[in-house]
DNA sequence: CTGTTAGCGCGTTCAA
DNA sequence: TTGAACGCGCTAACAG
């Protein structure tokens, strides 16, 4: 076929056989297939009809530029590394679906690394941009390493310090406060249905907040409106039931899950008691159950954290390689959802 | 720090930086980090003590090669790509876990494109090999294109014939041809069971096997032996309900879906009917839920596909870039597995 | 046997 | 608009 025109030996085109059929230099196909070729403060001043004649020829040959090369040049991958641990988890594909939103418009290609072992690959695979979901125990100093070598993390976790690396926190604990005081605010009476964990553990996020709120308030602790489960959904309905199957019963239940929350409202109907009005009742999770559910759980819960995850690893791909190694921390306080379960 | 050893503008550590501090050249430092450095027939011949010099030296600098500057000289970029279009599927999930355990070991990096719209990232990212697992009606062309560039593709498609790419193929039919026999080893009245949709379009693979076998066996087509459903699971109960819940009913069941066989199983306790004795069952599809129910499912599937798939990719993604652009079909007949439901 | 020199590959980009 | 250097690692050819 085209012996003599180019220089075919691999199965790929190169700039060189664009520029030789178009009959100008690299130089110039460079300025018009990949930088500013008629914009550019300084040079790029193309020939528009130039331009159009090397475009023409690039498509002819069905050239398509070597990222590896060019990645080689100007530092750049056009790519966001997505290191994901559970990829069956709707979570990750919220974080994927997000990402590849914001990123594909601007020509960077969102690729997920399923593997929770991303140090190894990190290494010496580029990206403009990398997130990682989950770092175990050891591994802070890996992160610390890679940052060093000029890499662009962000980090998902709820403790670790920045160290050259930006970190992204989720943070139940606010959210939990603000569902507290929305409660406060016309209840006297409110009990807590959480999980013996983190009542054991005096989970900070979600349980203090009821200790905190109930004492700000002025209200007594009452043992008798603290139930707690353990997992299974028949748990979480029975220790409902416990609390609302009584002479004196609470006015509203804080339960930090949704799905508790869930359960509680079953248990509600079960006794005819009419949830909203007789009883109050606030969740945390802000699942989509929840929000279908009638009547609607009003529930805490991150918003737009998917959004601004995409945000700030799109920023950061963008961001010059010298720019801003700054490191620092996006803590995503939790927000209040308030909905029919408790208005 | 340093400013008087390397050149340590950017954050990475080159090649070069290495040979500097080993004092060696950066041949020798590339022979030693990277190909054979002992062993070679022509050269490699690096004195081990060197050998320990330079990889001490790369260890404290913290090198790590570039595998975008490498891929411009070998060709080669040590990664397989998985175009997934459904990955909330455990089929994909499935995929990138066979592919992972074969590839890792060798130093082969998996890495996920999460879009159906794969035509455009893969013109410009390179890899070894390639996965694409759904493929539009138009798109035929885009892959042929593909290969032409000489990218390794491995297509999954039941029809699509190979152009310059490889085809794996995943055929129920066989399958469902030996489930209806087994059947007809020891029953006359056999039902199906299967969707609107299949009956409808007489499905080549789940559906015409059912009335060949029967043609073969010289049994009848009878009407009422034949129950329909769409998707719910509550549908297909009915169906399953309507087929036993009669004087004349079958001794046997061919379903067209593990699900919909696992819903007659339901049924079939429900009216107190031994399944594997009075009733035999058979799905299709092979599912882990089948196999865990109790009898366990009868059912026929793909086997060993998601290893076969891995062991093409990364057979592939070795092979020397000029070697066999073949393109052949790799079909994979479902087999049957026998179990509890119908021995 | 051990090590070095030098050129390559591809797209970018400066200086002319 | 272009020639040529450049970035990084690989490797053929060559020299102790």
């Amino acid at each position: 076929m085209n012996s003599a025109s180019g220089a075919p030996r691999s199965g790929r085109v190169t700039i060189k056989q664009v520029a030789q059929r178009a009959g100008v230099s690299t130089a110039s196909v460079s300025y018009v297939l990949s930088g500013r070729s008629g914009i550019a403060g300084r040079n790029g001043g193309v020939a528009s009809e130039t331009a159009v004649r090397i475009r023409e020829a690039a498509e002819e040959l069905g050239y398509a530029p070597d990222l590896a090369a060019r990645k080689i040049r100007t530092g750049r991958t056009e790519t966001i590394l997505l290191s994901l641990t559970m990829l069956s988890d709707p979570w990750a594909l919220a974080v994927i679906e997000a990402v590849q939103r914001r990123a594909m418009p601007l020509g960077i290609t969102p690729m997920i690394l399923a593997d929770a072992d991303w140090a190894r690959v990190l290494k010496t695979h580029d990206a403009d941009a990398m997130f990682i979901d989950a770092v175990a125990d050891g591994q802070q100093g890996e992160l610390e390493a890679l940052a060093r070598q000029g890499k662009k993390l962000v980090v998902f976790h709820e403790q670790i310090e920045p160290r050259g690396f930006e970190v992204i926190r989720s943070l139940a604990g606010p959210g939990c406060v603000l569902a507290m005081e929305h409660l406060l605010a016309k209840h006297q009476k409110i009990a807590i249905l959480t999980t013996e964990r983190a009542r054991e553990n005096r989970d900070p996020a979600r349980f203090l907040p009821y200790l905190d709120g109930l004492r700000r308030a002025g209200l007594p602790l009452r043992e008798e409106y603290l139930a707690t489960f353990d997992r299974s959904p028949v748990s979480a309905y029975a220790a409902a039931m416990r609390l609302l199957d009584r002479p004196d019963r609470p006015t509203a239940i804080y339960a930090t899950t949704d799905f508790a929350a869930m359960s509680a409202i079953n248990a509600a109907q079960r006794l005819g008691i009419t949830v909203g009005e007789d009883l109050d009742v606030v969740g945390v999770g802000n699942t989509l159950e929840g929000e279908a559910m009638a009547p609607s759980l009003t529930s805490v819960g991150p918003v737009g954290f998917f959004d601004e995850l995409a945000r700030i690893l799109v920023e950061r791909a963008l961001g010059g390689s010298e720019n801003s190694v700054t490191g620092g921390v996006v803590e995503f306080p939790w927000q209040l959802f308030i909905r029919d379960s408790a208005r």
